[in-house]
DNA sequence: TTACGTTTTCACACCTTCTTAACGCCGCTG
DNA sequence: CAGCGGCGTTAAGAAGGTGTGAAAACGTAA
Protein backbone atom coordinates (compact mmCIF):
# COMPACT_ATOMS: atom_id res chain seq x y z
CA UNK A 1 0.00 0.00 0.00
CA UNK A 2 1.29 3.36 -0.77
CA UNK A 3 1.85 6.39 1.52
CA UNK A 4 0.90 9.79 0.76
CA UNK A 5 1.48 12.71 2.43
CA UNK A 6 -0.88 15.86 2.31
CA UNK A 7 0.84 19.44 2.84
CA UNK A 8 -1.73 22.02 3.06
CA UNK A 9 -3.03 24.92 5.54
CA UNK A 10 -6.79 24.64 5.07
CA UNK A 11 -8.28 21.70 7.51
CA UNK A 12 -11.35 21.26 5.45
CA UNK A 13 -8.92 20.50 2.06
CA UNK A 14 -6.85 17.85 3.97
CA UNK A 15 -9.93 15.67 5.61
CA UNK A 16 -11.49 16.13 1.67
CA UNK A 17 -8.08 14.73 0.51
CA UNK A 18 -7.52 12.28 3.31
CA UNK A 19 -11.21 10.90 2.55
CA UNK A 20 -10.59 10.30 -1.08
CA UNK A 21 -7.14 8.92 -0.83
CA UNK A 22 -8.31 6.67 1.92
CA UNK A 23 -11.12 5.33 -0.03
CA UNK A 24 -8.38 4.55 -2.71
CA UNK A 25 -6.60 2.58 -0.08
CA UNK A 26 -3.88 4.89 0.63
CA UNK A 27 -2.16 5.31 3.96
CA UNK A 28 -2.02 9.11 4.93
CA UNK A 29 -0.25 11.62 6.67
CA UNK A 30 -1.22 15.34 6.52
CA UNK A 31 1.10 18.91 7.53
CA UNK A 32 -0.40 22.33 8.33
CA UNK A 33 2.30 23.95 6.92
CA UNK A 34 5.59 23.89 4.94
CA UNK A 35 8.07 23.73 7.90
CA UNK A 36 6.11 20.53 9.13
CA UNK A 37 5.82 19.75 5.78
CA UNK A 38 8.79 18.86 5.68
CA UNK A 39 9.79 17.11 8.78
CA UNK A 40 6.45 14.44 7.74
CA UNK A 41 8.76 14.25 4.53
CA UNK A 42 11.82 13.16 6.23
CA UNK A 43 10.43 11.17 9.09
CA UNK A 44 7.32 9.27 7.38
CA UNK A 45 9.15 8.47 3.63
CA UNK A 46 5.61 9.17 1.80
CA UNK A 47 5.33 7.65 -1.57
CA UNK A 48 3.65 10.48 -3.03
CA UNK A 49 3.38 14.07 -2.29
CA UNK A 50 0.27 16.36 -2.32
CA UNK A 51 1.72 19.85 -1.86
CA UNK A 52 -0.36 23.48 -1.71
CA UNK A 53 0.95 26.13 -3.08
CA UNK A 54 -0.90 28.74 -1.07
CA UNK A 55 1.10 27.61 2.01
CA UNK A 56 1.86 30.42 4.75
CA UNK A 57 5.02 31.31 6.08
CA UNK A 58 7.20 28.90 3.95
CA UNK A 59 5.86 29.10 1.25
CA UNK A 60 4.82 26.08 -1.47
CA UNK A 61 8.16 26.43 -4.05
CA UNK A 62 10.46 26.34 -1.30
CA UNK A 63 8.91 23.60 0.42
CA UNK A 64 9.26 21.70 -3.00
CA UNK A 65 12.82 23.26 -3.60
CA UNK A 66 13.97 21.79 -0.30
CA UNK A 67 12.36 18.70 -0.91
CA UNK A 68 14.19 18.26 -4.03
CA UNK A 69 17.53 18.43 -2.40
CA UNK A 70 17.06 15.39 -0.91
CA UNK A 71 14.53 13.10 -2.93
CA UNK A 72 12.58 12.68 -6.44
CA UNK A 73 9.80 11.43 -4.74
CA UNK A 74 6.57 12.33 -6.96
CA UNK A 75 5.25 15.45 -5.73
CA UNK A 76 1.67 16.43 -7.15
CA UNK A 77 0.76 20.49 -6.91
CA UNK A 78 -2.36 21.51 -5.58
CA UNK A 79 -3.15 25.20 -6.63
CA UNK A 80 -5.66 27.67 -7.51
CA UNK A 81 -6.55 29.05 -10.76
CA UNK A 82 -4.55 32.61 -11.69
CA UNK A 83 -0.97 31.20 -10.30
CA UNK A 84 -0.13 30.69 -13.50
CA UNK A 85 3.23 31.92 -13.05
CA UNK A 86 3.79 29.47 -9.56
CA UNK A 87 2.99 26.61 -11.32
CA UNK A 88 5.35 27.18 -14.56
CA UNK A 89 7.98 27.31 -11.34
CA UNK A 90 7.11 24.66 -9.43
CA UNK A 91 7.20 22.29 -12.29
CA UNK A 92 10.45 23.70 -13.32
CA UNK A 93 11.77 23.01 -10.00
CA UNK A 94 10.72 19.33 -10.75
CA UNK A 95 7.22 18.78 -9.71
CA UNK A 96 5.42 15.97 -11.74
CA UNK A 97 1.80 17.39 -12.21
CA UNK A 98 -1.00 19.59 -10.50
CA UNK A 99 -4.38 19.86 -10.42
CA UNK A 100 -5.97 22.89 -9.84
CA UNK A 101 -8.54 23.79 -6.83
CA UNK A 102 -11.41 23.10 -6.87
CA UNK A 103 -10.53 19.53 -8.92
CA UNK A 104 -12.79 16.66 -9.31
CA UNK A 105 -11.93 13.51 -6.84
CA UNK A 106 -12.15 11.43 -10.40
CA UNK A 107 -9.21 13.87 -11.56
CA UNK A 108 -7.19 13.72 -8.62
CA UNK A 109 -6.95 9.94 -8.43
CA UNK A 110 -5.81 9.98 -12.39
CA UNK A 111 -3.79 11.84 -12.04
CA UNK A 112 -2.31 10.01 -9.11
CA UNK A 113 -2.19 7.17 -10.51
CA UNK A 114 -0.02 8.75 -13.37
CA UNK A 115 2.84 9.82 -11.42
CA UNK A 116 2.78 6.87 -9.62
CA UNK A 117 2.96 4.58 -12.31
CA UNK A 118 5.82 6.55 -13.78
CA UNK A 119 7.91 6.13 -10.54
CA UNK A 120 7.08 2.43 -10.42
CA UNK A 121 8.44 2.46 -13.74
CA UNK A 122 11.29 3.64 -12.19
CA UNK A 123 12.28 0.59 -10.91
CA UNK A 124 12.48 -1.04 -14.39
CA UNK A 125 13.44 1.88 -15.62
CA UNK A 126 13.84 3.47 -18.91
CA UNK A 127 12.70 6.07 -20.99
CA UNK A 128 12.22 5.53 -24.77
CA UNK A 129 12.85 7.97 -27.10
CA UNK A 130 12.61 6.93 -31.19
CA UNK A 131 15.98 4.49 -31.55
CA UNK A 132 16.83 6.04 -28.26
CA UNK A 133 16.87 3.98 -24.96
CA UNK A 134 18.18 5.50 -21.39
CA UNK A 135 18.60 2.83 -18.88
CA UNK A 136 18.41 4.65 -15.64
CA UNK A 137 19.25 2.53 -13.01
CA UNK A 138 22.64 1.24 -14.58
CA UNK A 139 23.16 4.96 -16.08
CA UNK A 140 23.35 3.64 -19.52
CA UNK A 141 22.25 5.02 -22.74
CA UNK A 142 22.13 2.69 -26.19
CA UNK A 143 21.21 4.03 -29.49
CA UNK A 144 19.29 1.64 -31.73
CA UNK A 145 21.10 -1.11 -29.30
CA UNK A 146 24.37 0.23 -30.00
CA UNK A 147 25.61 1.53 -26.63
CA UNK A 148 26.37 5.11 -26.27
CA UNK A 149 29.05 6.18 -23.76
CA UNK A 150 28.08 9.30 -21.77
CA UNK A 151 29.25 11.09 -18.56
CA UNK A 152 26.91 11.70 -15.62
CA UNK A 153 26.28 15.45 -16.54
CA UNK A 154 25.35 14.16 -20.51
CA UNK A 155 23.39 11.44 -18.89
CA UNK A 156 21.54 13.96 -16.60
CA UNK A 157 20.88 16.39 -19.38
CA UNK A 158 19.78 13.95 -22.39
CA UNK A 159 17.38 12.59 -19.29
CA UNK A 160 15.98 15.93 -19.07
CA UNK A 161 14.95 15.91 -22.65
CA UNK A 162 14.28 12.87 -23.48
CA UNK A 163 11.40 12.70 -20.67
CA UNK A 164 9.99 15.81 -22.44
CA UNK A 165 10.86 14.27 -26.24
CA UNK A 166 9.24 16.26 -28.45
CA UNK A 167 8.61 19.65 -26.71
CA UNK A 168 10.70 22.25 -25.87
CA UNK A 169 12.41 22.24 -22.68
CA UNK A 170 13.50 25.66 -20.79
CA UNK A 171 17.14 26.62 -20.11
CA UNK A 172 15.49 27.37 -16.82
CA UNK A 173 14.23 23.95 -16.71
CA UNK A 174 17.67 22.07 -17.43
CA UNK A 175 19.49 24.37 -15.39
CA UNK A 176 17.28 23.58 -12.41
CA UNK A 177 17.23 20.17 -13.28
CA UNK A 178 20.47 19.29 -13.99
CA UNK A 179 22.61 21.46 -11.80
CA UNK A 180 19.96 21.56 -8.70
CA UNK A 181 21.35 22.55 -5.58
CA UNK A 182 24.86 23.63 -7.53
CA UNK A 183 26.57 26.62 -6.61
CA UNK A 184 28.50 27.37 -9.75
CA UNK A 185 26.99 29.17 -13.09
CA UNK A 186 26.56 26.64 -15.45
CA UNK A 187 24.73 28.77 -17.93
CA UNK A 188 27.81 28.77 -20.40
CA UNK A 189 28.63 25.25 -20.16
CA UNK A 190 25.20 23.81 -21.11
CA UNK A 191 26.32 24.91 -24.79
CA UNK A 192 29.30 22.81 -24.42
CA UNK A 193 27.48 19.60 -22.93
CA UNK A 194 24.87 20.18 -25.80
CA UNK A 195 27.60 19.77 -28.68
CA UNK A 196 29.08 17.11 -26.80
CA UNK A 197 25.44 15.12 -26.66
CA UNK A 198 24.65 16.35 -30.45
CA UNK A 199 28.41 14.45 -31.44
CA UNK A 200 27.82 11.19 -29.73
CA UNK A 201 23.97 10.93 -31.22
CA UNK A 202 25.44 11.11 -34.46
CA UNK A 203 23.88 12.15 -37.50
CA UNK A 204 21.37 9.24 -37.86
CA UNK A 205 20.08 9.25 -34.06
CA UNK A 206 18.04 11.84 -32.71
CA UNK A 207 18.60 15.39 -33.09
CA UNK A 208 18.75 18.42 -30.39
CA UNK A 209 17.44 21.29 -31.86
CA UNK A 210 17.63 24.78 -30.52
CA UNK A 211 14.50 27.52 -30.01
CA UNK A 212 17.06 30.37 -29.88
CA UNK A 213 16.00 31.98 -26.28
CA UNK A 214 13.95 29.78 -25.02
CA UNK A 215 15.58 25.95 -24.69
CA UNK A 216 15.72 22.93 -26.50
CA UNK A 217 13.97 20.21 -28.18
CA UNK A 218 14.58 16.11 -28.47
CA UNK A 219 12.68 15.15 -31.72
CA UNK A 220 12.74 11.47 -32.78
CA UNK B 1 6.32 -1.30 -17.87
CA UNK B 2 3.04 -1.17 -20.07
CA UNK B 3 0.48 -3.69 -19.88
CA UNK B 4 -1.80 -4.58 -23.16
CA UNK B 5 -4.68 -6.18 -23.91
CA UNK B 6 -5.29 -8.18 -27.07
CA UNK B 7 -8.57 -8.71 -27.98
CA UNK B 8 -8.89 -10.28 -31.27
CA UNK B 9 -10.71 -13.85 -32.92
CA UNK B 10 -7.65 -14.77 -34.79
CA UNK B 11 -4.93 -17.16 -32.50
CA UNK B 12 -2.88 -16.57 -35.74
CA UNK B 13 -2.76 -12.69 -35.06
CA UNK B 14 -2.68 -12.67 -31.20
CA UNK B 15 0.47 -14.72 -31.38
CA UNK B 16 1.77 -12.35 -34.00
CA UNK B 17 1.23 -9.31 -32.08
CA UNK B 18 2.29 -10.71 -28.64
CA UNK B 19 5.57 -10.83 -30.02
CA UNK B 20 6.05 -7.89 -31.66
CA UNK B 21 4.39 -6.47 -28.06
CA UNK B 22 6.59 -8.40 -26.08
CA UNK B 23 9.68 -7.61 -28.14
CA UNK B 24 9.09 -4.12 -27.31
CA UNK B 25 8.63 -4.67 -23.62
CA UNK B 26 5.09 -4.76 -23.21
CA UNK B 27 3.64 -7.31 -20.58
CA UNK B 28 0.38 -8.88 -22.70
CA UNK B 29 -2.42 -10.46 -22.29
CA UNK B 30 -5.18 -11.68 -24.93
CA UNK B 31 -8.84 -12.46 -24.76
CA UNK B 32 -10.24 -14.53 -28.02
CA UNK B 33 -13.86 -13.08 -27.48
CA UNK B 34 -15.72 -9.46 -26.61
CA UNK B 35 -17.20 -10.99 -23.37
CA UNK B 36 -13.84 -12.65 -22.58
CA UNK B 37 -11.84 -9.10 -23.61
CA UNK B 38 -13.98 -7.23 -20.73
CA UNK B 39 -13.45 -9.23 -17.90
CA UNK B 40 -10.20 -8.92 -19.05
CA UNK B 41 -10.08 -5.54 -18.73
CA UNK B 42 -11.21 -5.15 -15.94
CA UNK B 43 -9.62 -7.83 -14.31
CA UNK B 44 -5.57 -7.14 -15.66
CA UNK B 45 -6.22 -3.38 -15.96
CA UNK B 46 -4.19 -3.14 -18.98
CA UNK B 47 -2.77 0.34 -20.23
CA UNK B 48 -3.73 -0.01 -23.51
CA UNK B 49 -6.23 -2.32 -25.33
CA UNK B 50 -5.82 -3.55 -28.69
CA UNK B 51 -9.25 -3.83 -30.28
CA UNK B 52 -10.15 -5.49 -33.69
CA UNK B 53 -12.97 -4.68 -35.26
CA UNK B 54 -14.16 -8.26 -37.04
CA UNK B 55 -15.17 -10.35 -33.69
CA UNK B 56 -18.21 -12.61 -33.60
CA UNK B 57 -21.16 -12.65 -31.29
CA UNK B 58 -20.71 -9.49 -28.73
CA UNK B 59 -19.09 -6.95 -32.02
CA UNK B 60 -15.89 -5.06 -31.60
CA UNK B 61 -18.23 -1.49 -31.13
CA UNK B 62 -20.19 -3.06 -28.69
CA UNK B 63 -16.85 -4.12 -26.53
CA UNK B 64 -15.72 -0.45 -27.00
CA UNK B 65 -18.93 0.83 -25.93
CA UNK B 66 -19.14 -1.17 -22.74
CA UNK B 67 -15.53 -0.32 -22.04
CA UNK B 68 -16.20 3.33 -22.23
CA UNK B 69 -19.26 3.20 -19.79
CA UNK B 70 -16.17 2.92 -16.86
CA UNK B 71 -12.60 3.30 -18.32
CA UNK B 72 -10.98 5.82 -20.46
CA UNK B 73 -7.82 3.13 -21.17
CA UNK B 74 -6.21 3.80 -24.67
CA UNK B 75 -7.76 1.51 -27.18
CA UNK B 76 -6.27 0.64 -30.44
CA UNK B 77 -8.40 -0.66 -33.62
CA UNK B 78 -7.46 -3.58 -35.63
CA UNK B 79 -9.82 -2.79 -38.62
CA UNK B 80 -9.59 -4.49 -42.40
CA UNK B 81 -10.03 -2.11 -45.22
CA UNK B 82 -13.08 -1.52 -46.35
CA UNK B 83 -14.71 -0.53 -42.80
CA UNK B 84 -14.69 3.09 -42.88
CA UNK B 85 -18.48 3.23 -41.47
CA UNK B 86 -17.10 1.04 -38.20
CA UNK B 87 -13.96 3.01 -37.99
CA UNK B 88 -15.43 6.35 -37.99
CA UNK B 89 -18.30 4.86 -35.67
CA UNK B 90 -15.12 3.53 -33.02
CA UNK B 91 -13.34 6.66 -33.03
CA UNK B 92 -16.62 8.56 -32.25
CA UNK B 93 -16.85 6.22 -29.16
CA UNK B 94 -14.04 7.13 -28.06
CA UNK B 95 -11.15 4.86 -29.67
CA UNK B 96 -7.74 6.61 -29.68
CA UNK B 97 -7.02 5.68 -33.10
CA UNK B 98 -6.87 2.41 -35.35
CA UNK B 99 -4.21 0.85 -37.75
CA UNK B 100 -5.37 -1.32 -41.03
CA UNK B 101 -4.84 -5.22 -41.61
CA UNK B 102 -2.25 -6.10 -42.67
CA UNK B 103 0.18 -3.66 -40.47
CA UNK B 104 3.74 -3.18 -40.44
CA UNK B 105 4.87 -3.95 -36.97
CA UNK B 106 6.54 -0.22 -37.20
CA UNK B 107 3.34 1.79 -37.24
CA UNK B 108 2.02 -0.18 -34.98
CA UNK B 109 4.29 0.36 -32.42
CA UNK B 110 4.69 4.05 -33.46
CA UNK B 111 0.33 4.64 -33.13
CA UNK B 112 0.83 2.86 -29.57
CA UNK B 113 3.57 5.23 -28.68
CA UNK B 114 1.25 7.87 -29.61
CA UNK B 115 -1.74 7.10 -27.69
CA UNK B 116 0.44 5.95 -24.83
CA UNK B 117 2.54 9.54 -24.71
CA UNK B 118 -0.98 11.25 -24.75
CA UNK B 119 -2.33 9.33 -21.73
CA UNK B 120 0.86 9.97 -19.75
CA UNK B 121 1.40 13.46 -20.48
CA UNK B 122 1.17 15.47 -17.43
CA UNK B 123 -0.79 18.78 -17.69
CA UNK B 124 0.83 22.22 -18.11
CA UNK B 125 -0.15 25.52 -17.37
CA UNK B 126 -1.60 27.05 -20.33
CA UNK B 127 -3.90 30.03 -21.67
CA UNK B 128 -6.38 29.13 -23.79
CA UNK B 129 -8.04 31.57 -26.07
CA UNK B 130 -9.93 30.69 -29.29
CA UNK B 131 -8.08 28.68 -31.44
CA UNK B 132 -4.90 29.55 -29.68
CA UNK B 133 -3.10 27.78 -27.09
CA UNK B 134 0.04 29.21 -24.99
CA UNK B 135 2.03 26.11 -23.07
CA UNK B 136 3.64 28.18 -20.51
CA UNK B 137 5.58 25.99 -19.36
CA UNK B 138 7.07 24.59 -22.75
CA UNK B 139 7.20 28.35 -24.05
CA UNK B 140 4.94 26.75 -27.20
CA UNK B 141 2.32 28.05 -29.11
CA UNK B 142 -0.12 26.34 -30.81
CA UNK B 143 -3.17 28.10 -33.33
CA UNK B 144 -6.03 25.43 -33.92
CA UNK B 145 -2.96 22.37 -33.12
CA UNK B 146 -0.47 24.28 -35.57
CA UNK B 147 2.34 24.63 -34.07
CA UNK B 148 3.86 28.57 -34.55
CA UNK B 149 7.06 29.95 -34.07
CA UNK B 150 7.70 32.92 -31.76
CA UNK B 151 10.67 34.85 -30.56
CA UNK B 152 10.70 34.94 -26.72
CA UNK B 153 9.46 38.62 -26.76
CA UNK B 154 6.34 37.80 -29.03
CA UNK B 155 5.72 34.91 -26.65
CA UNK B 156 5.72 37.39 -23.58
CA UNK B 157 3.68 39.92 -25.99
CA UNK B 158 1.03 37.12 -26.89
CA UNK B 159 0.78 36.05 -23.91
CA UNK B 160 -0.42 39.40 -21.98
CA UNK B 161 -2.86 40.31 -24.72
CA UNK B 162 -4.14 36.19 -24.29
CA UNK B 163 -4.24 36.98 -20.69
CA UNK B 164 -6.70 39.70 -21.03
CA UNK B 165 -8.08 38.13 -24.44
CA UNK B 166 -11.52 40.33 -25.75
CA UNK B 167 -10.34 43.22 -23.40
CA UNK B 168 -8.44 46.40 -23.95
CA UNK B 169 -4.32 45.85 -22.51
CA UNK B 170 -3.43 49.26 -22.04
CA UNK B 171 0.12 50.11 -23.83
CA UNK B 172 1.72 50.97 -20.36
CA UNK B 173 0.09 47.39 -19.30
CA UNK B 174 2.07 46.12 -21.68
CA UNK B 175 5.19 47.60 -21.61
CA UNK B 176 5.63 47.30 -18.05
CA UNK B 177 4.81 42.90 -18.42
CA UNK B 178 6.73 42.16 -21.26
CA UNK B 179 9.44 44.73 -20.50
CA UNK B 180 9.71 44.61 -17.47
CA UNK B 181 12.81 45.81 -15.57
CA UNK B 182 15.14 46.43 -19.00
CA UNK B 183 16.16 50.00 -19.49
CA UNK B 184 15.23 51.16 -22.77
CA UNK B 185 12.51 52.12 -24.29
CA UNK B 186 10.59 50.46 -25.97
CA UNK B 187 7.60 52.39 -26.77
CA UNK B 188 8.94 52.55 -30.39
CA UNK B 189 9.42 48.80 -31.09
CA UNK B 190 6.28 47.49 -29.64
CA UNK B 191 4.38 48.35 -32.64
CA UNK B 192 7.04 45.96 -34.83
CA UNK B 193 6.25 43.19 -32.33
CA UNK B 194 3.00 43.58 -32.78
CA UNK B 195 3.46 43.42 -36.66
CA UNK B 196 5.38 40.37 -36.46
CA UNK B 197 2.35 38.52 -34.09
CA UNK B 198 0.36 39.76 -36.75
CA UNK B 199 1.83 38.04 -39.36
CA UNK B 200 2.49 35.13 -37.74
CA UNK B 201 -1.08 34.85 -36.35
CA UNK B 202 -2.56 35.03 -39.73
CA UNK B 203 -6.37 35.93 -41.82
CA UNK B 204 -7.71 32.97 -39.92
CA UNK B 205 -6.28 33.26 -35.90
CA UNK B 206 -7.19 35.87 -33.62
CA UNK B 207 -6.98 39.66 -34.58
CA UNK B 208 -5.04 41.99 -32.67
CA UNK B 209 -7.02 45.21 -32.79
CA UNK B 210 -5.52 48.90 -32.02
CA UNK B 211 -7.45 51.32 -29.84
CA UNK B 212 -5.66 54.31 -30.96
CA UNK B 213 -4.28 56.35 -28.42
CA UNK B 214 -5.05 53.59 -25.61
CA UNK B 215 -3.88 49.97 -26.30
CA UNK B 216 -4.27 46.88 -27.99
CA UNK B 217 -6.77 44.44 -27.74
CA UNK B 218 -6.82 40.34 -28.79
CA UNK B 219 -10.05 39.03 -30.15
CA UNK B 220 -11.50 35.56 -30.57
C1' DT C 1 52.58 12.48 -6.80
C1' DT C 2 51.05 11.58 -11.80
C1' DA C 3 47.53 10.39 -15.04
C1' DC C 4 43.09 10.50 -16.73
C1' DG C 5 38.34 11.62 -17.46
C1' DT C 6 35.13 15.13 -16.62
C1' DT C 7 33.55 19.70 -16.13
C1' DT C 8 34.10 24.51 -16.65
C1' DT C 9 35.99 28.61 -18.76
C1' DC C 10 37.31 31.31 -22.56
C1' DA C 11 37.59 33.14 -27.35
C1' DC C 12 35.66 33.84 -31.70
C1' DA C 13 32.65 33.25 -35.76
C1' DC C 14 28.00 33.02 -36.92
C1' DC C 15 23.15 33.52 -36.68
C1' DT C 16 18.71 35.08 -34.64
C1' DT C 17 16.36 38.53 -32.40
C1' DC C 18 15.69 43.23 -30.84
C1' DT C 19 15.93 48.00 -31.43
C1' DT C 20 16.10 52.08 -33.96
C1' DA C 21 15.00 55.01 -37.65
C1' DA C 22 12.57 56.40 -41.70
C1' DC C 23 8.50 56.81 -44.48
C1' DG C 24 3.64 56.59 -45.82
C1' DC C 25 -1.07 56.20 -44.46
C1' DC C 26 -5.20 57.57 -42.10
C1' DG C 27 -8.07 60.45 -39.21
C1' DC C 28 -8.49 64.53 -36.71
C1' DT C 29 -8.22 69.60 -36.05
C1' DG C 30 -7.51 74.31 -36.94
C1' DC D 1 -6.65 72.67 -47.22
C1' DA D 2 -2.38 72.11 -44.38
C1' DG D 3 -0.55 70.46 -40.11
C1' DC D 4 -0.30 67.06 -36.63
C1' DG D 5 -0.22 62.78 -34.09
C1' DG D 6 -0.83 57.88 -33.86
C1' DC D 7 -0.24 53.73 -36.39
C1' DG D 8 1.55 50.08 -39.90
C1' DT D 9 5.34 48.72 -42.52
C1' DT D 10 9.94 48.04 -43.97
C1' DA D 11 14.89 47.93 -43.74
C1' DA D 12 19.35 48.03 -41.40
C1' DG D 13 22.42 48.32 -37.56
C1' DA D 14 22.96 46.87 -32.64
C1' DA D 15 22.61 43.53 -29.20
C1' DG D 16 22.47 39.19 -27.59
C1' DG D 17 22.31 34.11 -28.07
C1' DT D 18 24.46 29.97 -30.08
C1' DG D 19 28.06 26.45 -32.10
C1' DT D 20 32.63 25.10 -31.78
C1' DG D 21 37.36 24.28 -30.64
C1' DA D 22 40.81 24.36 -27.25
C1' DA D 23 42.71 25.07 -22.90
C1' DA D 24 42.39 25.42 -17.94
C1' DA D 25 40.40 23.75 -13.52
C1' DC D 26 38.69 19.98 -10.98
C1' DG D 27 38.15 15.38 -8.92
C1' DT D 28 39.53 10.77 -8.51
C1' DA D 29 42.18 6.58 -8.74
C1' DA D 30 46.55 4.36 -9.40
Amino acid sequence: MSKALIIDDEQQMRRLLRMVLESRGYEVCEAADGQLGLQEAAFQRPDVVLLDLGLPGLGGIDVLKRLREWTDVPVLILSVRDQETVKVEALELGADDYVTKPFGTAELLARLDVIQRRRFTRQSPEIIAGALKLDLLHHEATLADEPVKLTPTEFALLKVLAEHAGRIVTQNQILKQVWAGQSSDPSEGLRVHINHLRKKLGESGPRIVNEPGIGYRLEA
